[in-house]
DNA sequence: ACCCAGGGTCATA
DNA sequence: TATGACCATGGG
């Protein structure tokens, strides 16, 4: 089975998954460092919250006391360090200059300097770079690690760059890698979400022949 | 009542 | 470098 191959069977098995839900390049950003270990259900809430008090914007956010903040994100979890997170990456963003000239930077700077603000990890910068910023990044998350290695495609326990080459390498030369690895991940987490997360069944649907709730994806 | 979620940081050894 | 504690709400 190959990286491809995995890829036709959950298109085929989900369908197209438009990601990432949120209006402008901004709201993915916010929405990337809420998400982190969160239920998107709850992600909502607090996006939600900020839209309601005029507050999805760098400055203001920028200028809101972190105590209001944090009120505003309760909803989502880790509520004082996502507030401490987002004033971070807020700070960062304004002090590059805004969204204009983040885009003018190439993606591996561009990855770099996400890298700088604290509360920003990989993941949260790959989603940033993939989902804001349209650049040719695989995202790696829990998801993407268990399904490949229960497809043993991968060991599982290899550094987070080794596998993100490993699947930008593996799905080599396309035109259209950005469209690619946007609807990859998405549908990796469709997966989790339909499969896998909500019995005890999942730590071996995926691997079994004929799942026993159904669904006939990734033989 | 328990488990998990679209991670990341920090202290310790 | 590698492991563990910690962060916290909400749904199954």
């Amino acid at each position: 089975m190959t990286l491809r191959q995995v890829y036709a069977a959950l298109y085929r098995t989900y369908g197209p998954q438009h990601w990432w839900p949120g209006e402008t390049p901004f709201e993915v950003m916010v929405g990337a460092v809420l998400t982190q270990n969160t239920a998107w259900s709850n992600v909502e809430k607090a996006i939600v919250n900020l839209k309601t008090h005029d507050a999805l914007d760098p400055a203001v956010i920028t200028h809101t006391p972190a105590r209001t903040l944090a009120a505003w994100l309760k909803p989502s979890g880790y509520f004082n360090i996502k507030a401490r997170r987002l004033k971070n990456f807020c700070a960062w963003y304004l002090a590059a200059g805004g969204l204009a000239a983040l885009q003018r930077l190439d993606t591996a700077t561009l990855r770099r300097e996400l890298l700088r603000v604290n509360g920003v990890g990989p993941e949260t910068a790959d989603d940033i770079l993939l989902y804001a910023f349209q650049r040719p990044v695989f995202v790696i998350d829990a998801y993407t690690r268990r399904l490949f290695s229960r497809l043993q495609l991968i060991d599982g326990e290899e550094s987070y760059e080794v596998l993100r080459h490993y699947c930008e390498k593996g799905l080599g030369r396309a035109t259209g890698k950005v469209a690619l690895f946007n609807e990859y991940h998405a549908l990796i987490v469709a997966h989790a979400k339909s499969v896998c997360r909500k019995t005890p069944l999942c730590a071996a649907c995926c691997l079994r022949r004929r799942c026993p709730l159904g669904h006939e994806i990734l033989r």
